[in-house]
DNA sequence: CCGATATTCAACTCTTGACTTGACTATCAG
DNA sequence: CTGATAGTCAAGTCAAGAGTTGAATATCGG
């Protein structure tokens, strides 16, 4: 796999987990500590420590230690590079479907006669 | 978890399969067959059919049946709902960093003659 | 310094997911 | 009809991932 891809992968394979995509959305308002973000969650603290690990590997989060808290804050050039892996896949799909519809319609035009 | 998250979640789960995310890749270039997915790999016919599975399950490819072949394609509408995610993500990010931004840039303003 | 707070580390369990193999079914071409 | 093609099904193997617990470490507040 290239590097490239390496990256990729790591990223939606950190996105694959839902208690990691709720970690993310909670980050949408505002950095917080790992208790912080543990709160939501029936599960140890532990278990959020090594999710938020995941999440800074795959560079979806960046952290930081601040005295005895680590905060985590959302990466958003990564998380766009992961939209644009998305979203090169849709846009290329549609422009086959749309060359394909206007392909269609020219034989019609073409063929109208034969009916 | 809610319905639109259960099917958000397949989703991810889906793409975090590099052999997964690589099938959509050929599939930008037009439909195929499941043994035409499978060429490109050093894989049983049978394993690539499960991927086609969990990619249709998670509903990112469609697929029916013509003859003896599977034909496969990406489902573009799915696609976008997870991009929509991962936009959301940034954006608001981004968002939060601009306020934060102008908030530092007022105050500096506003504090010029303390220091 | 002392107790409480916020993690971190290591070891271990348990489940799920990817992949294989071999047998079975359906369709096509001659 | 017959052999070859395309896929499907059902086990079963194996490794990776999510979670736990308990002990260890570092920092803070008084």
């Amino acid at each position: 796999m290239l590097e490239y891809e390496r990256s990729i992968d790591e990223m939606f394979r950190a996105l694959a987990d839902p208690t990691r995509r709720s970690i993310l959305e909670q980050l949408d308002q505002g950095p917080a500590s790992v208790s912080k973000l543990a709160e939501p969650f029936h599960l140890s603290l532990a278990a959020i420590a090594q999710h938020v690990q995941v999440l800074e590997r795959s560079h979806l989060i960046s952290t930081h230690k601040s005295g005895r808290q680590r905060l985590c804050s959302i990466d958003p050039a990564a998380v766009q590079s992961a939209e644009r892996w998305l979203r090169t896949r849709r846009t290329r799909w549609e422009q086959r479907l749309d060359r394909l519809e206007q392909h269609l319609d020219k034989s019609t035009q073409e063929h109208r006669n034969d009916r």
